[in-house]
DNA sequence: TCAAAGCATAGACTATGCTCTAATGTTGTA
DNA sequence: TACAACATTAGAGCATAGTCTATGCTTTGA
């Protein structure tokens, strides 16, 4: 498929799909049996990888971080060892992201209380 | 207390603490009888407000949502029911971002398995 | 008293992550 | 065959959130 198509399947411009193409978050192919252009064309991989990148960005994950994500995901280069020291290191800054994020809830709601009972 | 005072206790760069000044999340006064310079001072409140402002953007929110908290926080023209809408709408982000995190976990969790079973 | 340390401002620079424009070439359809 | 729609690259521009430098004045301490 071609990047407009690829663009309307995940919604996302194709101005940052080259962006990410070039970052090399995805890949696109030149065919050879096309010589007349240079379109790059793009596989059902790609659609599943951009989904990916839409949710990892949607919960705070840099473009490098997301990267590291699907190497892990699908780059046969790296060890059962290394995948697995991404997805734990990963694991382990969630597990860090919630419990700040509880920290600020029961701050917040301390805060909540205090304007109710008009101390704020 | 001046900037160097402020910034060890809070751990914030002196250039950083002036960039918010200047962003509006916190403010220095002169003090009018000082005339021989243009000194900013700081109170006990600023360092309070640094500190809040380092915990919010350590969750990840913006200069200018952190802004809008610290309104809710310490300014007195907000209504208390400005300020509890505030307040909610900083609940009701937090509550979808651990939402997110949490879905991440299982994604992540089962990218685990997958990898120990080879299938991956 | 004089150098070191501290303070202020303006403005340049950086990194991240897009977003857009310009110039140019290709494809598809009426 | 004309022309709209689509593709490419290079490079400029933007928002956020700092970070740093230059310049120059003020304060402090040996």
């Amino acid at each position: 498929m071609l990047i407009n198509e690829l663009s309307k399947r995940t919604g996302i411009t194709a101005h940052t799909i080259r962006f990410y193409e070039k970052s090399g978050l995805i890949k696109g192919k030149r065919l050879e049996n096309i010589k007349s252009n240079n379109y790059f064309h793009f596989d059902e991989e790609t659609v599943e990888k951009l989904n990916l990148i839409k949710g990892a960005k949607s919960i705070g994950f840099t473009i490098s971080e997301i990267s590291n994500l699907i190497d892990a995901w699908y780059n046969k280069k790296l060890s059962t060892e290394e995948k697995l020291s991404v997805c734990d290191e990963k694991l382990l800054s969630i597990e860090n992201k919630i419990k700040e994020l509880k920290q600020m809830q029961k701050l917040l709601n301390q805060l909540r209380k205090n304007i109710i009972s008009s101390k704020c």
